[in-house]
DNA sequence: CATCGATGTTGAG
DNA sequence: TCAACCTCGATGG
Protein backbone atom coordinates (compact mmCIF):
# COMPACT_ATOMS: atom_id res chain seq x y z
CA UNK A 1 0.00 0.00 0.00
CA UNK A 2 0.69 3.55 -0.18
CA UNK A 3 3.08 4.44 3.09
CA UNK A 4 1.75 7.63 4.88
CA UNK A 5 3.33 10.27 2.48
CA UNK A 6 0.31 8.64 -0.06
CA UNK A 7 -2.81 9.30 2.32
CA UNK A 8 -1.52 12.99 2.79
CA UNK A 9 -1.76 13.57 -0.71
CA UNK A 10 -5.08 12.32 -0.93
CA UNK A 11 -6.29 13.93 1.87
CA UNK A 12 -4.88 17.11 -0.09
CA UNK A 13 -6.24 16.24 -3.02
CA UNK A 14 -9.62 16.23 -0.70
CA UNK A 15 -9.37 18.99 0.79
CA UNK A 16 -8.85 21.13 -2.55
CA UNK A 17 -11.21 20.17 -4.78
CA UNK A 18 -14.15 18.30 -2.07
CA UNK A 19 -14.61 19.98 1.15
CA UNK A 20 -16.95 22.45 0.83
CA UNK A 21 -19.15 21.10 -1.97
CA UNK A 22 -21.87 19.02 -1.92
CA UNK A 23 -21.01 15.08 -2.43
CA UNK A 24 -23.25 12.51 -4.31
CA UNK A 25 -22.14 9.31 -2.68
CA UNK A 26 -22.80 6.21 -4.18
CA UNK A 27 -21.33 2.22 -4.31
CA UNK A 28 -21.32 1.57 -8.05
CA UNK A 29 -19.96 -1.88 -6.76
CA UNK A 30 -22.84 -2.40 -4.56
CA UNK A 31 -20.36 -3.33 -1.47
CA UNK A 32 -20.51 -0.25 0.63
CA UNK A 33 -24.60 0.69 -0.28
CA UNK A 34 -25.54 1.58 3.01
CA UNK A 35 -22.43 3.80 3.70
CA UNK A 36 -22.83 5.09 0.72
CA UNK A 37 -26.69 6.45 1.54
CA UNK A 38 -25.81 7.18 5.03
CA UNK A 39 -23.27 10.54 3.32
CA UNK A 40 -24.77 10.75 0.21
CA UNK A 41 -26.17 14.65 -0.53
CA UNK A 42 -24.08 15.48 2.20
CA UNK A 43 -21.52 18.43 2.51
CA UNK A 44 -17.61 16.74 2.92
CA UNK A 45 -16.58 19.82 5.28
CA UNK A 46 -13.07 18.21 6.41
CA UNK A 47 -10.28 15.69 5.04
CA UNK A 48 -7.61 14.35 7.13
CA UNK A 49 -4.79 12.00 6.69
CA UNK A 50 -3.39 10.37 9.98
CA UNK A 51 -0.78 7.57 9.07
CA UNK A 52 -1.83 5.46 6.37
CA UNK A 53 -5.83 6.66 7.79
CA UNK A 54 -7.94 8.77 5.71
CA UNK A 55 -10.81 10.41 7.24
CA UNK A 56 -13.49 12.51 5.37
CA UNK A 57 -15.80 14.72 7.12
CA UNK A 58 -19.52 15.09 6.19
CA UNK A 59 -22.38 17.43 6.96
CA UNK A 60 -25.74 18.48 6.44
CA UNK A 61 -25.12 22.42 7.41
CA UNK A 62 -22.35 23.75 9.53
CA UNK A 63 -23.78 23.11 12.90
CA UNK A 64 -25.48 19.49 12.16
CA UNK A 65 -23.68 16.50 13.20
CA UNK A 66 -20.85 15.19 11.84
CA UNK A 67 -20.32 12.34 10.33
CA UNK A 68 -17.01 10.53 8.77
CA UNK A 69 -15.77 8.09 6.25
CA UNK A 70 -12.59 6.14 7.31
CA UNK A 71 -10.98 4.36 4.78
CA UNK A 72 -7.84 2.59 5.22
CA UNK A 73 -5.83 1.51 1.44
CA UNK A 74 -4.32 -1.61 2.69
CA UNK A 75 -2.06 -3.54 0.15
CA UNK A 76 -3.72 -2.41 -3.10
CA UNK A 77 -6.17 -0.15 -2.75
CA UNK A 78 -6.39 3.41 -4.88
CA UNK A 79 -8.26 6.46 -4.91
CA UNK A 80 -8.97 7.47 -8.73
CA UNK A 81 -9.59 10.71 -9.03
CA UNK A 82 -10.94 12.76 -12.29
CA UNK A 83 -12.44 16.30 -13.31
CA UNK A 84 -10.92 19.03 -12.27
CA UNK A 85 -8.27 18.14 -9.67
CA UNK A 86 -4.57 18.95 -8.91
CA UNK A 87 -1.93 16.86 -10.67
CA UNK A 88 -0.39 17.66 -8.03
CA UNK A 89 -2.22 18.42 -4.86
CA UNK A 90 1.04 19.80 -2.94
CA UNK A 91 0.80 22.68 -5.70
CA UNK A 92 -2.18 23.43 -6.24
CA UNK A 93 -2.30 26.84 -3.67
CA UNK A 94 0.80 28.24 -5.85
CA UNK A 95 -0.75 27.11 -9.18
CA UNK A 96 -4.26 28.20 -8.95
CA UNK A 97 -5.78 26.32 -11.69
CA UNK A 98 -6.69 22.72 -11.55
CA UNK A 99 -6.61 20.55 -14.22
CA UNK A 100 -9.55 18.31 -16.24
CA UNK A 101 -7.41 15.00 -16.13
CA UNK A 102 -7.63 11.76 -14.60
CA UNK A 103 -5.31 10.83 -11.97
CA UNK A 104 -4.76 7.60 -10.09
CA UNK A 105 -3.48 7.55 -6.34
CA UNK A 106 -2.08 4.72 -4.98
CA UNK A 107 1.42 3.40 -4.62
CA UNK A 108 2.29 5.37 -7.63
CA UNK A 109 0.70 8.14 -8.83
CA UNK A 110 -0.19 7.84 -13.14
CA UNK A 111 -2.21 10.32 -14.95
CA UNK A 112 -4.85 9.67 -18.36
CA UNK A 113 -7.02 11.46 -20.70
CA UNK A 114 -10.57 11.85 -19.49
CA UNK A 115 -13.20 12.30 -22.26
CA UNK A 116 -16.30 12.49 -20.15
CA UNK A 117 -16.90 13.66 -16.78
CA UNK A 118 -18.28 11.44 -14.62
CA UNK A 119 -16.27 9.14 -16.38
CA UNK A 120 -18.72 5.29 -16.37
CA UNK A 121 -16.96 3.75 -12.95
CA UNK A 122 -14.46 0.72 -13.99
CA UNK A 123 -14.36 -2.46 -12.15
CA UNK A 124 -15.08 -2.93 -8.36
CA UNK A 125 -15.70 0.82 -7.37
CA UNK A 126 -16.63 0.84 -4.38
CA UNK A 127 -17.47 4.33 -3.08
CA UNK A 128 -17.79 7.06 -5.68
CA UNK A 129 -17.92 10.96 -4.10
CA UNK A 130 -18.61 13.25 -7.00
CA UNK A 131 -19.28 17.03 -6.74
CA UNK A 132 -19.83 19.20 -9.95
CA UNK A 133 -16.46 18.91 -11.10
CA UNK A 134 -14.63 16.41 -9.68
CA UNK A 135 -14.98 12.93 -8.70
CA UNK A 136 -13.27 10.15 -6.33
CA UNK A 137 -13.26 6.43 -6.92
CA UNK A 138 -11.85 3.81 -4.31
CA UNK A 139 -11.35 0.34 -4.78
CA UNK A 140 -10.11 -2.34 -3.54
CA UNK A 141 -9.32 -0.73 0.65
CA UNK A 142 -8.69 -2.77 3.67
CA UNK A 143 -11.62 -0.68 5.61
CA UNK A 144 -14.01 1.86 4.42
CA UNK A 145 -16.37 2.11 7.03
CA UNK A 146 -18.83 5.38 8.54
CA UNK A 147 -18.32 6.14 11.84
CA UNK A 148 -19.39 9.63 14.46
CA UNK A 149 -16.64 11.35 15.97
CA UNK A 150 -15.55 9.41 19.23
CA UNK A 151 -15.32 6.59 16.47
CA UNK A 152 -12.77 8.80 14.54
CA UNK A 153 -11.22 9.41 18.00
CA UNK A 154 -11.17 5.93 19.20
CA UNK A 155 -9.12 4.93 16.23
CA UNK A 156 -7.05 8.22 16.20
CA UNK A 157 -6.03 6.97 19.68
CA UNK A 158 -4.82 3.76 18.48
CA UNK A 159 -2.17 5.37 16.41
CA UNK A 160 1.49 6.64 17.16
CA UNK A 161 2.41 9.94 16.36
CA UNK A 162 2.53 11.36 12.51
CA UNK A 163 4.93 14.11 11.95
CA UNK A 164 2.72 15.78 9.44
CA UNK A 165 -0.28 15.59 12.24
CA UNK A 166 1.84 16.87 14.66
CA UNK A 167 4.98 18.16 13.58
CA UNK A 168 5.66 19.29 17.60
CA UNK A 169 8.55 17.99 20.22
CA UNK A 170 5.85 16.13 21.83
CA UNK A 171 5.73 13.79 19.25
CA UNK A 172 8.81 13.15 18.95
CA UNK A 173 8.49 12.24 22.60
CA UNK A 174 6.30 10.16 22.41
CA UNK A 175 8.12 7.95 19.64
CA UNK A 176 11.32 8.09 21.63
CA UNK A 177 9.25 6.85 24.77
CA UNK A 178 7.50 3.78 23.08
CA UNK A 179 10.50 2.90 21.06
CA UNK A 180 13.26 2.88 24.14
CA UNK A 181 10.43 1.02 26.97
CA UNK A 182 10.60 -1.88 24.58
CA UNK A 183 12.50 -5.12 23.93
CA UNK A 184 10.97 -5.27 20.78
CA UNK A 185 13.35 -4.85 17.55
CA UNK A 186 13.80 -1.74 16.43
CA UNK A 187 12.93 -3.72 12.66
CA UNK A 188 9.13 -4.56 14.09
CA UNK A 189 8.81 -0.88 16.29
CA UNK A 190 9.23 0.80 13.08
CA UNK A 191 6.02 -1.02 10.91
CA UNK A 192 4.32 -1.07 14.71
CA UNK A 193 1.20 1.57 13.91
CA UNK A 194 0.78 1.89 17.46
CA UNK A 195 4.37 3.40 17.86
CA UNK A 196 4.90 5.50 14.82
CA UNK A 197 1.67 5.99 12.22
CA UNK A 198 2.21 6.17 8.38
CA UNK A 199 5.73 3.88 8.12
CA UNK A 200 5.49 1.01 5.48
CA UNK A 201 7.93 -2.01 4.72
CA UNK A 202 10.04 0.67 2.07
CA UNK A 203 10.35 3.26 4.44
CA UNK A 204 11.17 1.36 7.44
CA UNK A 205 13.91 -0.60 5.42
CA UNK A 206 15.66 2.61 4.26
CA UNK A 207 15.16 4.14 7.96
CA UNK A 208 17.13 1.76 9.42
CA UNK A 209 19.44 1.69 6.26
CA UNK A 210 20.49 5.47 6.82
CA UNK A 211 20.54 5.21 10.51
CA UNK A 212 22.82 2.04 9.96
CA UNK A 213 21.03 0.30 12.87
CA UNK A 214 20.98 -3.66 12.65
CA UNK A 215 17.33 -4.09 12.57
CA UNK A 216 17.51 -6.69 15.44
CA UNK A 217 18.61 -4.13 17.69
CA UNK A 218 16.10 -4.15 20.85
CA UNK A 219 14.39 -1.04 21.14
CA UNK A 220 15.80 -0.51 24.76
CA UNK A 221 19.08 -0.64 23.91
CA UNK A 222 18.84 2.09 21.61
CA UNK A 223 20.47 5.14 23.21
CA UNK A 224 18.11 8.17 23.05
CA UNK A 225 20.14 10.33 20.59
CA UNK A 226 19.82 7.44 17.95
CA UNK A 227 15.53 7.41 18.74
CA UNK A 228 15.79 10.65 18.06
CA UNK A 229 17.23 11.29 15.11
CA UNK A 230 15.14 8.15 13.44
CA UNK A 231 11.86 10.70 14.22
CA UNK A 232 13.95 13.42 12.54
CA UNK A 233 15.26 11.32 9.28
CA UNK A 234 11.40 9.68 9.34
CA UNK A 235 9.69 13.18 9.58
CA UNK A 236 12.12 14.25 6.77
CA UNK A 237 11.34 11.42 4.49
CA UNK A 238 7.60 11.67 4.93
CA UNK A 239 8.06 15.66 3.77
CA UNK A 240 10.00 14.71 0.86
CA UNK A 241 7.34 11.74 0.26
CA UNK A 242 4.32 14.44 -0.12
CA UNK A 243 6.09 16.85 -1.83
CA UNK A 244 7.27 14.52 -4.66
CA UNK A 245 5.00 11.72 -4.37
CA UNK A 246 7.64 9.18 -4.42
CA UNK A 247 9.26 7.66 -1.76
CA UNK A 248 13.12 9.02 -2.31
CA UNK A 249 15.43 8.10 0.24
CA UNK A 250 18.45 8.71 -1.03
CA UNK A 251 18.47 12.39 -1.04
CA UNK A 252 21.58 14.15 -1.11
CA UNK A 253 22.59 12.61 -5.06
CA UNK A 254 23.61 14.55 -7.58
CA UNK A 255 21.40 15.89 -10.30
CA UNK A 256 22.35 12.85 -12.24
CA UNK A 257 21.36 10.28 -9.51
CA UNK A 258 18.02 12.23 -8.41
CA UNK A 259 16.72 11.47 -12.53
CA UNK A 260 17.70 8.46 -12.47
CA UNK A 261 16.01 7.75 -9.06
CA UNK A 262 13.07 9.32 -10.34
CA UNK A 263 13.06 7.65 -13.37
CA UNK A 264 13.77 3.68 -12.68
CA UNK A 265 12.63 2.01 -8.93
CA UNK A 266 15.14 -0.16 -9.27
CA UNK A 267 17.55 2.74 -8.44
CA UNK A 268 15.33 4.76 -5.94
CA UNK A 269 16.38 2.81 -2.73
CA UNK A 270 19.31 1.64 -0.49
CA UNK A 271 18.45 -1.35 0.32
CA UNK A 272 14.58 -2.20 -0.21
CA UNK A 273 13.71 -4.75 -3.18
CA UNK A 274 17.84 -5.04 -3.36
CA UNK A 275 18.08 -8.80 -2.04
CA UNK A 276 21.54 -10.32 -3.45
CA UNK A 277 22.15 -7.16 -4.80
CA UNK A 278 25.68 -5.48 -3.66
CA UNK A 279 25.16 -2.63 -1.04
CA UNK A 280 25.52 0.77 -2.56
CA UNK A 281 28.07 1.98 -0.19
CA UNK A 282 29.95 -1.28 1.04
CA UNK A 283 29.42 -3.39 -1.77
CA UNK A 284 28.22 -6.68 0.64
CA UNK A 285 25.29 -8.32 -0.59
CA UNK A 286 21.73 -7.14 0.15
CA UNK A 287 20.24 -9.53 2.52
CA UNK A 288 16.53 -10.50 2.84
CA UNK A 289 15.12 -11.89 5.55
CA UNK A 290 11.06 -12.40 7.01
CA UNK A 291 9.68 -11.20 9.77
CA UNK A 292 6.18 -10.68 10.51
CA UNK A 293 5.67 -11.99 7.36
CA UNK A 294 6.97 -8.84 5.75
CA UNK A 295 10.19 -8.63 3.74
CA UNK A 296 13.08 -7.22 5.63
CA UNK A 297 15.91 -5.41 3.28
CA UNK A 298 19.16 -4.48 5.25
CA UNK A 299 23.11 -4.69 4.97
CA UNK A 300 24.74 -6.88 7.14
CA UNK A 301 27.59 -4.76 6.94
CA UNK A 302 26.43 -0.81 7.00
CA UNK A 303 23.76 -1.82 9.72
CA UNK A 304 26.11 -3.76 12.45
C1' DC B 1 -2.89 -14.93 -21.37
C1' DA B 2 -1.77 -16.96 -16.84
C1' DT B 3 0.65 -16.34 -12.80
C1' DC B 4 2.95 -13.84 -9.22
C1' DG B 5 3.66 -10.58 -5.84
C1' DA B 6 2.91 -6.06 -3.26
C1' DT B 7 4.53 0.05 -0.15
C1' DG B 8 -1.14 -3.81 5.00
C1' DT B 9 -4.17 -5.27 8.51
C1' DT B 10 -7.31 -8.38 10.83
C1' DG B 11 -8.82 -12.27 12.89
C1' DA B 12 -8.89 -17.29 13.29
C1' DG B 13 -6.39 -21.14 15.17
C1' DT C 1 1.70 -18.14 12.35
C1' DC C 2 -1.06 -17.81 8.47
C1' DA C 3 -5.05 -17.23 5.45
C1' DA C 4 -8.13 -13.89 3.81
C1' DC C 5 -9.21 -9.62 1.96
C1' DC C 6 -9.25 -7.83 -3.30
C1' DT C 7 -6.70 -5.25 -7.14
C1' DC C 8 -3.49 -4.72 -10.81
C1' DG C 9 1.28 -4.05 -12.69
C1' DA C 10 5.11 -6.89 -13.80
C1' DT C 11 6.72 -11.08 -15.54
C1' DG C 12 7.01 -15.23 -18.28
C1' DG C 13 5.30 -18.40 -21.88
Amino acid sequence: MPEGHSVHRIANQFEAHFVGHRIAASSPQGRFADGAAQLDGLTMTDAEAVGKQLFLEFAERQDAPRRWLRVHLGIYGAWDFAGDVSVDPTVLASIGAPRRTRLRMAESEKETELTEFPPPPVGQVRVRLLTDTAVADLRGPTACEVLTPEEVAAVIATLGPDPIVDPGQASEDRFVEAVRKRRTPIGLLLMDQTVVAGIGNVYRAELLYRAGLNPHTPGNTLPEDVVRALWRDWAHLLNIGVRTGQMLTMDGLDAEGRARALANRDDRHWVYRRAGLPCRTCGTNVVLEVAAARKLYWCPVCQA
